[in-house]
DNA sequence: TTGAAAGCGTTACCAC
DNA sequence: GTGGTAACGCTTTCAA
């Protein structure tokens, strides 16, 4: 392999020529830059990343903390990795996977091996056990979630609480007057993944306000759970029901159970469920959609990352950026109660 | 930080001393190891990445290039990418993404730069563009897949062929005389991803072997496309109906499109879908699946290559494994004929 | 506008 | 069994 010496060489220059005509970070005569240009060219001289780090203690990685549950609609976790992945490298970085199992020693590791500049957390809890550590750590890092207590934290997330408030709305401005919520499935739940109480706060905080009553049922990937939540339900609301399922992997469940209730989403009963346009694309059945935006929240978590390792920040930066949700319905699915 | 002249001031030996106390390459005496330990633990050290890979030549890095194809079930690739990061920490090494919009100029800078010591390709597909740049890359590359030319390449997957096959076996074994297969996507299809043909080579051997007609039927996320192909599939289908839909984008909409038809699987069809244990757990409804085992040919993949790093392998190597397939019953879905 | 040279923090070879 | 030291390939300061 060439190196930036072979490089210099060939061009009669100095080596830290090469290294400015790389950079930058120096004027550079239009005749030397030719010069060095072609013997890199000639040469298909790539700088050493290695030699690149030590000398300028900056590695030009972002480590991403990727959730393995299994629960967790791996399709979505995909979108943010994918998103993430490509956004950085628009930014000229790249993705280092940490996996969750590695933990908060994990952290601990590739920071202090300095294998990258940043951390990207996803999937934070709210009294997540990695906090702590987060806040030690003298790296940028940014975290995709609202932990209970986020001071002296980066954070980013969708906007819940006005997925929820949207829902509801929408629902009512359809004619109904009860809306029922299947919640996200009991694993997330218990983790206290606080997402699930913003997004409750929004559609009781719109409930009230527009005389709606709410119904909270339980959800999860037993169909018993999902056809009791149902009838329940359904017993429980005058007039044509309406649901919400945000939680990806609950939506099928629900579409099967109603139709074997005998009723179509779009036709008798109006639904709602979360998908981001990508993968709202692959879905068969047309539906009225909440899309938290994955896609969005990536691409500012790249950007914000980037922007504190440019900073070289030092100082204890923090902030928290909700990221608007948005509401699509493909073909008409949301249908006024039948008498309306 | 500290570095490892820190330690071994601290420890009072030599900077050589403690990188043969880290690295275990020379036989150190258990009282000097005890202090350079000691100190390690008490300035919390740890070696820097960018150092240790410009001295060894090693990174300790592997680039694991994933695919963006919305249509191709991301959640499966998911599982790909989180066994294949935990198997390679199992093994001390680190995963960094390349994503495949970088093409084959991504490889070449990830290996140029020496980012990573080797790469896994997932998705590879028959006549793949990449692979004149991988034979050129002087690095260990295990690709997922199997191209249409594999000489000098490692290649592992699925044995897809012995997946057909089982499918054909076991619902010839319940009874059924015919077998529809339900094509993966038109675009997985037109990328001429082999491992299509191999499945198909495969139910068709042992379709002829048992006498058994194998229907082959247009797949994708079209509710139309499959309903088509399931009508054509009962007209054609004396006895009661059978599928295979290996394809996990297709599956969910089987069953809504046989379920509109009033037929029921496990009742009076039978269908064979296709699941990890992992992703099997998630699906809401027993079904007959055949496992094409992503976490097992993720492991070996990591294996693979970090044998090839180790072995500092430059003779242009050369294999090709395929993972056995395993036909799981969860309930009895299968069931023969009504009459039989 | 350019060159020379001193690091950056390891590893690994050569002595002892 | 241990210490000294020359690379490794780049960035950046200091001089010119």
């Amino acid at each position: 392999m060439p190196t930036s010496k072979d490089v210099a060489e060939a061009a009669g220059v100095a080596q830290s020529t090469v290294s400015y005509v790389l950079s930058g970070k120096r004027p550079i005569s239009e005749k030397t830059r030719k010069k060095v240009e072609a013997a890199i060219e000639q040469l298909t001289y790539q700088p050493n990343a290695g030699a690149r780090a030590l000398a300028s203690r900056k590695t030009r990685v972002i480590g991403l903390v990727i959730p393995f549950i299994p629960e967790l609609h791996m399709a979505s976790i995909m979108e943010f990795v994918s998103v993430i992945a490509n956004t950085a490298r628009q930014h000229d970085h790249d993705i280092l996977l940490v996996t969750e199992d590695e933990g908060a020693p994990g952290l601990r590791r590739v920071v202090g091996q300095q294998i990258c500049d940043g951390l990207i957390l996803m999937q934070v809890e709210g009294n997540d056990e990695r906090l702590p550590v987060v806040r030690s750590l003298n790296v940028p890092v940014v975290l995709i979630g609202i932990p209970r207590d986020p001071t002296g934290l980066v954070c980013i997330d969708a906007d819940f609480e006005m997925a929820g408030d949207q829902c509801v709305r929408d629902l009512a401005a359809a004619g109904h007057s009860v809306v029922s919520v299947i919640d996200w499935q009991p694993e997330v739940v218990d983790r206290h993944v606080n997402y699930v109480d913003r997004f409750m706060r929004g559609t009781d905080k719109a409930a009230g306000e527009l005389g709606v009553t709410v119904l909270h049922l339980p959800g999860g990937t037993d169909r018993d759970v999902i056809a009791d939540s149902v009838d329940k339900a359904l017993a429980k609301t005058t007039g044509s029901p309406a649901f919400i399922a945000p939680d990806g992997t609950v939506q099928d469940l629900l579409r099967r159970v109603l139709s074997s209730r005998g009723l179509t989403p779009g036709v008798d009963v109006s639904v709602i469920g979360s998908a981001s346009p990508t993968l709202a694309d692959l879905q068969p059945i047309p539906l009225t959609t909440i899309d938290l935006r994955p896609a969005e929240v990536s691409r500012r978590a790249v950007k914000i990352i980037c922007q504190l390792l440019e900073a070289d920040s030092q100082g204890p930066h923090e902030s928290l950026e909700l990221v608007p949700t948005v509401i699509t319905h493909r073909s008409s699915t949301l249908r006024p109660p039948r008498g309306a």
